[in-house]
DNA sequence: GCAAAAGTGTTTTCATTACACCCATGT
DNA sequence: ACATGGGTGTAATGAAAACACTTTTGC
């Protein structure tokens, strides 16, 4: 393929939704942009692409920059190429999300901003550039893959209940759901191992403790998992 | 975003995957490369983004350019980015997959190659670039998106009969159904449009021809559809 | 002892599956 | 009359949904 004088006139970047989750809250990741344009508004953090990168790695190395944390899942949600989305001039971008234990990180402005923080989604109203539309696009893509995949795995601490377990769900899914059908099902998929641990220090009955358990995840998977709350 | 000197320095495709549908067989249109590299292979249609047009209207210039066709439905699937997937240089390419009548469409070679072909997708074992691989990948896609969203309307003439598409979601899923509960699901959906027409010159009892009613669609879609069958 | 959340089963409803024979046409 | 695909209903099974009370702890 000859490349023509065009050929090379766009430019490529990646652009991370950061998910978290916090008590009853799923949370994203935004930064305060510096430059213009869009100056002092919220953004999603992201980057050109470097010619000698993988675009995965691309993704990767905005995560790294951002919160330290590496060895996350991350997923490719959708490419944005609308010839007038960015003021500056031609870029396309691919909106990965990835999910992580909000715990677990130290959040760090690196170069790319004035500040880092997270944000509940909800509350969340306007972003820079299409950023907000690619939030929606991420959103709704979450939503999906949680009936596929243990999202669990990466957005609660090793230990925990089943009561935080389904607050995840219900802030994803955006739901109510029943105590005791969430349960059956939950546990029926037999993909969680059961700590004979209990909490302790709170003012009620302590609940037990429990954590994923990636074997028996594997091998359900084998005989199709199904996470349809 | 002050763009680096590295900005520039990646090329930006689109490659499309054109499903088509033939009495028992799902099918693609593949063209034969005639300059290097991979000159004299099968490949997927495909071409550089221009600076000045949108990424999706990309994918349905390279698709009229093909087959003349310009009102379809067409999927944005996935972008494949790595380093080396291109021997002449950096090209990341967003794929796409399209659904259309192969009666309506008179394939031209235009520019692109020295051959456009129908091929069927389960005959087809290897492919220029990394072409195999989007294949599946967007194979993959439509066997998911099948199940929510109605793909005869662009897969199939206007009127057909029942067991036309039950061989078409035959095709597209790689499984057997059953005749009666086919039926029995389909038109609950409440989504097509008997016309009182027959087949005729058959030898064997003349079946039904029915048609996809859009407005019918657009009133289930409200009460959400499920087309797992 | 009271507030707060944990934990636990049964019944009803609905969707999915499995399954076999008669019908209308062309040759 | 025979070959070919068209067309039809019912029973059994399993999954999902609805629903309320007792238990354990901290204060």
């Amino acid at each position: 393929m000859p490349f023509g004088d065009n050929t090379f006139k766009t430019a490529f970047s990646v652009d991370n939704i950061i998910f978290g989750f916090d008590k009853d809250h799923l949370k994203i990741l935004l930064i305060k942009r510096k430059e213009e344009p869009f100056a002092g508004q919220w953004a999603l953090p992201g980057d050109i692409v470097r010619p000698d990168e993988d675009l995965r790695d691309s993704a990767f190395r905005v995560l790294d920059q951002l919160t330290g944390v590496t060895d996350v899942h991350l997923e490719q949600v959708f490419t944005f190429g609308k010839v007038d989305r960015h003021p500056k001039g031609r870029v396309i971008t691919v909106a990965y999300y990835s999910l992580i234990n909000i715990a677990d990180v130290d959040i760090r402005a690196a170069s790319f901003a004035e500040k880092v923080a997270w944000k509940e989604v909800r509350s969340i109203e306007s972003l820079a550039f299409d950023h907000f539309k690619i939030m929606h696009t991420c959103l709704s893509k979450l939503q999906r893959d949680v009936k596929y995949k243990p999202i669990g795995f990466e957005l609660l601490p090793k230990y925990f209940t089943l009561t935080e377990l389904q607050k995840l769900y219900e802030a994803v899914l955006e739901a109510d759901l029943d105590k005791r059908n969430f349960r059956k099902k939950i546990l029926k998929m037999n993909i969680l191992h059961t700590t004979h641990e209990l909490q302790s220090n709170v003012a009620h009955r302590p609940a037990k403790l429990f954590a994923f358990d990636k074997e028996k995840y594997e091998e359900a998977k084998k005989n199709g998992v199904n996470f349809e709350l």
